[in-house]
DNA sequence: GGACGAGTTGACAACCATTCTCATCTTGCT
DNA sequence: AGCAAGATGAGAATGGTTGTCAACTCGTCC
């Protein structure tokens, strides 16, 4: 491999606040609800650096990202595992689920048509007990 | 039940156009796609209204909406049933898939943590034969 | 047919999440 | 210290989507 190595991502002040950040909460938040925290705790960082970081941290599967029903992007902080979420409509309650079965599902049907380089997405939305 | 009917939607000539609109491809498009395709067919219809039609549609589940990875709504025809899909990155290529058995994963995760309510998003994304 | 109220339309403005710009720091390295 | 690549941020710009509201259409009941 001499092409396209991913770049290690220099750790600054600002990219530390917003790790700290995902740190402390688990539900699922917008760039600018994150912006706004990080404001109210005194950490200054720009509105452009935390969509950047945010994107650049979903893109390496550091935090997980997902699309509310209106198309906002919300993250979370995440496992290293691939897996899925059971997100609450009203609180935004989440929780983790992981399932060989689907896995194995999505990629059979994949095969099936001839599709390669397969990727998919998967969300289950309710209320939780608490709603 | 005497509250919420959910209203019949009156066949007007926009909404007739866009539904022809929708029987004339197969790949999921936007609602400014659309709109161009109806200008270039020379069916006038509104910009706005091509947006509320299409919303319209969608929750009433004659048509499946579906985000790009850059949270674009994007539309297209859909048999009745319940069903995921099939997407090619390159082309837009999109296959109708049903599983049974992930349905009945989504529902017993869901169970599992008590979650009430529930409904699932799943698509899979991958490039088609032809690319 | 004519009148009426609810539903619908469209040009355009407004919204608002996200991205771009670019001049100015920082960082990593020698 | 000195440099190049990377990172930042204030503000402007972008662009999909929704809101506004006066004019229009449909179905319905005289
Ligand atoms: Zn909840
Ligand atoms: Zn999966
Ligand atoms: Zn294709
Ligand atoms: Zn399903």
């Amino acid at each position: 491999m001499t092409s396209t190595d991913p770049q290690p991502l220099r750790p600054t002040r600002q990219r530390i606040a917003v790790t700290e950040a995902l740190a402390s909460f688990d539900d699922f938040r917008s760039a600018q609800e994150i912006h706004e925290l990080l404001d109210r705790r005194g950490a200054k960082v720009g509105l452009a650096t935390v969509y950047r970081t945010l994107q650049r941290l979903s893109e390496s599967h550091e935090v997980d990202m997902l699309r509310t029903e209106d198309g906002e992007a919300v993250y979370r902080r995440c496992s290293g595992t691939h897996h899925h979420h059971l997100v609450c409509r009203e609180c935004g309650a989440t929780v983790e689920v992981e399932g060989p079965a689907v896995e194995r599902w999505t990629n059979a049907m994949a095969a099936e048509h001839g599709f390669a380089d397969v990727s998919h997405t998967l969300e289950i939305f309710g209320t939780c007990p608490r709603h």
